[in-house]
DNA sequence: TATGTATATGCAATCGTTTGCAGACAATTG
DNA sequence: CAATTGTCTGCAAACGATTGCATATACATA
């Protein structure tokens, strides 16, 4: 007794006494059947225990009914957030999700790709690692023909389908408001330049620099994965100049909590003396004391457009040879990490 | 120019003049080709850029290499952390994860479970959603023999593969450090008792209780979906009579911040007058100011745990008659949100 | 020389669907 | 009544791999 025997639509041809395609097309309500038939068969499947084999289908009809999805990890609350709105509504769309994840790691990341290939999805979204550079594995031709759409870490510098925040604009309006509140010195501790919402986010915090005189200062800008540790290294080494910042723009939250931890091993209060901003809006920034200034991003506003926009790729497969391209809207959230105290 | 033609194995074939079976076995090493005719095959296929059909693979061999895991959100750490270590482990071993989310609603739960079995999954692995109380679509004739592996939350009276934390002793522990702690009303608030892990920690709860000679007071436990709102309703009631609390044991750690807020906004004085404890241990519990009591759920042990069961079931596919259970360790971790101000 | 063994390859069926085409039959039309 | 149309159903060939079995060759052994 081992793997029991499948049910399949040859059986329940065998059953109603009719052919396989005729039951076949009564499955899936083909318009030439007729409503009896239709009925009689599906009872007979019910009754048989019949299961669908998509695999077969899939590889019949050339339809996988799959979409591919890489990220480097689904533990960050925003991708989180994006996935499951992807997910919901490709399913109202009768399209499946496979998710992998790169763990950051861009040989990983090629990787899966091709796994993601081998089993045919019709459709690749991808939200880059940190250090992905090489972006030929997503070429037309090494995906052959797969729409390939990038949202939040999308391609610098290279045409393709993409969903992205207004980084630029999170980037500018974080730095604006922190000047506003009277800060002159303000620190950035931003991600790795080679991932793309970053260098836009240093594009706004320098354009707002600009806009209000002040110069740019490369002792006061830090890239690096924003962990807890790599942030605190960076604290340090701001804090020992003579001159010490009055501000710190931090690219992501994870980054903001540390800064205020370090604030608070030294010393240091947070607005008084020192205004600390995140970004990405989750849960943690409104728990932590103080709380945390920070950017929405509406992950599920943009899960949303990802969505749309792969099952539109899919539909219209004419000889698409431009590209689209989506921004998503930011939002600055003030919170009492950044406002000094006179003022709140 | 539609659908560009695929490369077959037929294609390399023909470029070597060898025939599909030995291009098919040159491509899975298999022993009986020689090293030289695969090192052949394997540069036409490189040329030809001929990508493995893993579908087409799948039907013929039915082993699909996928395993297919429903879970209520992805959005909870607890969870995130499980799947990623679930899929890393899973990777390892050349086998595939399909990830579902059933938003906690046991009728998409079952949509899901039938076509993730229409997608010829090798496994299921299942976290359910709260209110799951119909087993049947998961029974071994349902799923035409496929190995089934819950974990986390787990059916109830059901005989089944399983892992779970030690939830029962999750919830002695809370209790018992907080009767220690000086606590004589002690509350509780539990999800539905519909789910496993709820009825599990009340029932440590009650044990610690008992052992303390404090009776079971049902005024003081509550029963609902462990959100925000939920959470400080119940607070509202507990708070209304004149007899109060003096702890609150709350079953995940988004309602112990919310009973955090609830104090706050009240001006009950934490830990001095009310000593609170969560569960999970997610990275809220330390940011929060106080730092929140919680339990470590070690995600990643259970994700090992899980992924290593199931494999199992599925190269042994004897004539299994017997059921696996695995119960993870947990750990009590105490922070100043059960601390009276005295001994701290 | 006949037999046995090991190594390397090919034949052809098979997995469970889908789908273009053709055929059967009834109903409608001029 | 013949011709046309429409409705329903069946035949058989795909889709792209895997795999049990047979075969071919070479070499060693009795």
């Amino acid at each position: 007794m081992k793997k029991q025997q499948q049910v399949t639509i040859k059986d329940i041809a065998l059953e109603v006494g009719m052919s396989v395609s005729s039951v076949s097309r009564a499955l899936s309500d083909h318009p030439h059947i007729s409503e009896e038939t239709k009925l009689k068969v599906k009872n007979a499947a019910e009754k048989l225990g019949y299961r669908y084999n998509a695999l077969a289908a899939a590889l019949r009809s050339s339809r996988s009914k799959t979409i591919g999805l890489i990220v480097p990890r689904i533990s960050m609350s925003f991708q989180a957030a994006v996935i499951t709105a992807i997910q919901n509504k490709l399913h109202t769309d009768g399209y499946n999700l496979m998710i992998f994840q790169s763990n950051e790691s861009p040989e990983l990341e090629k990787t899966l790709v091709k796994l993601l290939m081998a089993t045919q999805v019709e459709g690749l979204i991808v939200s880059t690692t940190l250090y992905t550079k090489d972006y030929s594995v997503f070429d037309k031709s090494a995906v052959g023909g797969v729409p390939v759409v990038f949202y939040d870490r999308v391609p610098i510098d290279k045409a393709c389908h993409k969903i992205v925040g207004d980084e630029f604009s999170g980037g500018y309006q974080v730095t604006k408001h922190l000047v506003e509140q009277g800060c002159k010195r303000i620190a950035h501790i931003s991600g790795p330049l080679s991932c793309s919402i970053y260098l836009q986010r240093l594009n706004g915090y320098k354009e707002a620099l600009n806009e209000f005189q002040i110069p740019y200062d490369e002792n006061l800008v830090f890239f690096h994965e924003l962990n807890k540790e790599n942030t605190l290294q960076s604290c340090e080494t701001l804090f020992k100049n003579e001159q010490v910042p009055d501000a710190i723009f931090a690219c992501n939250d994870t980054a903001a909590l540390a800064v205020l931890e370090f604030a608070r091993v030294n010393g240091i209060s947070v607005p008084k003396d020192l205004k600390v901003s995140g970004y990405a809006n989750d849960s943690r920034t409104e728990i932590s004391r103080p709380e945390i200034t920070s950017v929405e991003q509406f992950p599920h506003l943009m899960g949303e457009g990802v969505a749309k926009l792969i099952m539109d790729l899919i539909h219209n497969q004419d000889n698409q040879r431009s590209f689209l391209s989506l921004t998503t809207p930011v939002e600055l959230i003030k919170r009492t990490s950044t406002f000094s105290e006179l003022s709140s």
